[in-house]
DNA sequence: ATTATCTATAGATCTATAGATAATGC
DNA sequence: ATTATCTATAGATCTATAGATAATGC
C-alpha cells in the first residue's frame, strides 16, 4: 500500500491538479474530499497526511490554476487573448478555464490564506498581460491592465450566469470583446 | 400554530428577503434551509409548503435582489453609481450588495430556472442604467451598457477575491473607477 | 522502522418528508 | 374542514480522525 516518496509527491500533485479543475467547475462546496482524492485515483483516508484541510487544498489548487492560465498566455497577442477569453468555448467549459471567473465568488467568502493566492494570481496575470502589451508597443500601465482583467472577468461571469445558449449570454461576450478592442485602438493613437 | 393567509404571505416574503441577503453573503451552499427559515422567524418544517425546493427559493431571492438593486438606482447619476458600486463599503458587505457580484459565480453552476432570473435581472439593470445615461444626455446603447456592467462586476469580484484590506484590492477599485469615468468623458465628446 | 495509503467510522451537517397541532375561514 | 406551521426523523451527504496494512528506505 505504501509507495515511493517520488510517487507520493506525484500523487499529491495529481490531487492538486484534479482539484484545480473540479473546484473551478463545481465550486468549493460542490466537490468533496472523497471525490477530490478519487479523481487522482486515491481513497480519502490519506488526504490529511498531504493537506492540512480542504481549504488548504483549495489555496494550492487556485495557485495551480493561475499558473496554468499564465502559461497559456505565452506567444499570444492581446487580440487573441480577448478572443479566447471571451469565447463561447471558455464560457461553456469552466474546469480548465479562468480561476477568477470560476472561483472568484467563492474566494470572497473564504479566508485570507485562499485570498492571498488570488492576489498572487492576479499579480501574475497583470505581469503577463503587461509583458504582452509592452511587446506589442501598446500602453501597459497597471491601472489599464487591472481594468482590462476586470472587464473580461466580469463579462465571463455575466455570460455564464445567463441561461445556456441565450441571446443575452452571447450579446455580453460580443459587446465586451468589441469594447476592449476599440478601447485598445483609441489609446493606441 | 396556523396564521392567516395574509400573514402567511408576509412570512413567505420575509423568507425570500432574508434568503436574498444570506445567499449573497454566504453563497448557495453556505446557508441551509433551517437557517433560511429561522432568519424569518420560522422553523424548517413548513419550507416545502411554500417553496418547491431550495433552488426555487434561490431563483426567487435572486429576483428580489435584482429589484432591490434597480430601486437603488433611482435618482442616482452615473458618477454616483460608479462611486457607490466600486466603494470599499460595497466590497466589504456582500449581503445587501450586488446580486451578480455576490452570486453570479454560483448561478453559473445552477440550472436554467435560476439563470433565467439572472438574465431578467441583467436586462432590468441595462434598462435602468440606460434610462440613467439617457437622462444625462450620455451615449446609452446596449453594448456600452453591458460592457459597463461587466466592468464594474468584474472589478468587485476581483477586489473581493483579494486579501481583506490589501493594497491590490483597493487598487482594483480605484483603477476601474477611473477607467469607467474617463471612458464616459471620451465618448461624451 | 518508517510511512503512504487503505478501510472504517465518528460526528456533524444537509435536503426533504411525515404526521401532529392549533388557528383560520367557510 | 382546511391549512400554516411545528416537531421529529429518514437518508444521504460531508470533513476529519483512528488504526490497520504493506511497501519503502535506512
Amino acid at each position: 500500500m505504501k509507495v515511493s516518496k517520488a510517487q507520493a509527491q506525484e500523487n499529491r500533485q495529481r490531487v492538486v491538479e484534479a482539484a484545480s479543475l473540479l473546484f473551478r467547475e463545481r465550486g468549493y462546496d460542490g466537490v468533496g474530499v472523497v471525490e477530490l482524492m478519487a479523481a487522482a485515483g486515491l481513497t480519502h483516508g490519506g488526504f490529511y497526511k498531504q493537506f492540512s484541510s480542504k481549504a488548504a487544498l483549495m489555496a494550492e489548487s487556485a495557485a495551480c490554476g493561475f499558473s496554468q492560465s499564465v502559461r497559456q498566455l505565452e506567444g499570444v497577442d492581446i487580440a487573441q487573448f480577448v478572443e479566447n477569453y471571451l469565447s463561447r468555448a471558455h464560457r461553456d467549459v469552466r474546469g480548465p478555464g479562468c480561476t477568477i471567473a470560476g472561483l472568484g465568488g467563492d474566494a470572497a467568502r473564504q479566508d485570507d490564506d485562499i485570498k492571498r493566492e488570488f492576489g498572487n494570481g492576479i499579480e501574475a496575470l497583470v505581469q503577463a498581460l503587461g509583458d504582452m502589451l509592452a511587446g506589442q508597443g501598446a500602453p501597459h500601465d497597471r491601472a489599464r491592465i487591472l481594468a482590462l482583467i476586470a472587464q473580461v472577468v466580469g463579462a465571463l461571469v455575466l455570460s455564464r450566469a445567463c441561461p445556456d445558449t441565450s441571446a443575452l449570454s452571447e450579446e455580453i461576450l460580443v459587446a465586451c470583446r468589441q469594447q476592449v478592442m476599440t478601447q485598445m485602438q483609441n489609446t493606441q493613437a
